[in-house]
DNA sequence: CCCGTACTACGATGTCTATCGTACGAGCCG
DNA sequence: CGGCTCGTACGATAGACATCGTAGTACGGG
């Protein structure tokens, strides 16, 4: 066949220039997504969904990756059965210089405070 | 009389160890919150809520200003008939170091980008 | 080839929110 | 006092959103 089955296994995601500030603030305004993105910065690295251990259902864990993705916090790409995220820092970064940074420092505060 | 009587004249504010780093991003994704706390932050000063050329009617206005003092982000004090508007850099910084800053910056890049 | 695991899609629902218009209260000024 | 300006309160409305359950798709292993 000349046209391939329309695979949804790639996964849209917006270019750098794309990403809005009032997105990402949107996205990291819910405390379970801002959850997701603290481990994630801390496991430097790319992590499968079912990784979270999140006080939600897994239909619930699946929009919030995707408002994740929509917003350009994070990347998603899949790997078998597995989805794999990663956060963008670099784009991140790039745009919004040290607000992830001051973002991440934010979340540990106030977890630290809620926590003692 | 003892009971003196109720007037609305004093404004509820959440204590700085209320602020929630949740209700902050929250108050910051909306543009019109964000320009309003952009202007502030450049005024480096009180201003009256009349002073801000916004594209909403002025209940909405009222709302705005409303959904700022009661995540904490901007104090509000009645003088005369106007009300005084002033960014809690203090309160903010201490909570969140460096947060204010980067979120100013990453707006004014933002708007430089959709400017441009 | 069949099953289990990982994740998605869809529909429902209750809540929140941004917006408006209109009507009102509070202080200043002539 | 009478009016003006600043801001509020209230009600309405339309849209967004977080959450769930159920049913379904994709992939890998026995």
């Amino acid at each position: 066949m000349t046209t391939a089955p329309p695979s949804p296994r790639v996964l849209p995601h917006p270019a750098r220039d794309e990403i809005r500030l009032e997105s990402v603030l949107h996205a990291l305004s819910d405390p379970v997504r801002m959850r997701i993105v603290s481990e994630l910065a801390e496991a430097e690295a790319a992590l499968s969904c079912s990784r979270f251990d999140l006080p939600v259902t897994k239909s619930t864990t699946t929009h919030h990756f995707r408002v994740l993705r929509e917003s350009g916090v994070i990347q998603q790409v899949y790997e078998g059965t597995a989805k794999m995220n990663g956060l963008r820092r670099e784009d991140l970064d790039a745009l919004f210089p040290g607000l992830l940074d001051a973002l991440l420092t934010a979340a540990r505060g106030q977890a630290a405070r809620d926590g003692a």
